[in-house]
DNA sequence: CCTACCGATCGGTAGG
DNA sequence: CCTACCGATCGGTAGG
């Protein structure tokens, strides 16, 4: 009788996915060893090999899926019926949700970009690029006499107020992830009707 | 006779240090090698090793000639007789002038922390926590109804909106690093009031 | 200030 | 002949 792929074939993959993205996060990816993975995981490298061909296929794992999913949430805040202003407090508050559920990831996203090989480096950029335009759209809709040139420039520094909450934020500190998003869309917010 | 120091001691010195930046900013700590800073330089390893103790001893002095430039810069602006409100914006035009000078630096200062050795490390962190505490204080002061508990975090999105910039400011684009930096206090100075 | 090396570890792959 | 793995080791390169 044929053996067919295991069982448990996707959750070791995403096993293997997950323990990277914690290393990765940790030491950074070129600190952190296939060797070090398999350690983290009791497996051997040729395990790791069996499912992902390269250290860098696994590194791309990580940051695709952790894009998929602040792309989801930005396609779900957009599409709602809300007023613009509502929609950027919403994405805000979606964004910081899932820096906290996913810190390793997010952190790996935002640092290890320049790790990966260049057409796939291409991929994630281009999807950010995508997620960047959403929210220059939205601060165009809500203060629709921001000069051209700044709407970028006001986008950026908003993504900087949401990403750069990685380098100091704790899920277990005295503010909550809710209160900086907030404390972030309402900086833009007030800012964008006063400039 | 013994031989003394070379005249251009503290000139090679300068100088593998900024050819470090610029390894260090463009392939990470942990991907330039020593060989690779040799080699830039057209010298030998040993060179390097003659200069510097240690690979990350010229990580430290990179940081720590940055940092040392932005806590200048922020002990000079708070110094001056101005309005809180002024002393934001100019300290955002500091800062981002820096950056535009030192991108290298700037963003080895910003990546590479965990690269240091832990007393080295904890040398840096105790400086840019007391420039956190500054930027705090002047918050504080534009606006003394801040809620206590929120003050730490709408300083850290102030330095979330500067620091972001070194992965999407390029100074010969088409928007100016001060018009950039005075979004950044508008943001702050408007978002301040509003709240 | 260089060439010549070291102990160790790197990402990736062999046979079975 | 298949998939799923292991212990051991490959050719090169790291910091020093």
């Amino acid at each position: 009788m044929a053996r067919t792929q295991a069982a448990d074939y996707s959750e070791r993959r995403a096993a293997i996915v997950d323990m990277a993205a914690r290393l990765y996060a940790d030491k950074g990816f070129l600190g952190a060893s296939v060797a070090d993975l398999a350690e983290a995981l009791g497996a051997s490298k040729s395990l790791i090999y069996h499912y992902y061909p390269s250290k860098e296929e696994i590194l791309f794992e990580v940051m695709d899926q952790h894009l998929r999913l602040l792309s989801a949430a930005a396609e779900d805040v957009l599409a709602r019926d809300l007023p613009p202003r509502d929609k950027l407090r919403a994405l805000a508050r979606a964004f910081m949700g899932l820096y906290v559920g996913a810190a390793d990831r997010h952190k790996v996203l935002l640092n290890e970009l320049s790790a990966l090989p260049p057409a796939r480096r291409a991929e994630i950029v281009a999807r950010q690029r995508r997620l960047i335009g959403d929210v220059e759209q939205l601060l165009t809709a809500i203060n629709p006499d921001l000069s051209p040139p700044l709407r970028r420039p006001a986008a950026m520094l908003f993504f900087g107020m949401i990403n750069w909450t990685h380098t100091w934020f704790r899920a277990d500190g005295p503010v909550g992830a809710e209160q900086v998003a907030d404390l972030a869309a309402d900086l833009t917010l007030l800012g964008l009707r006063g400039l």
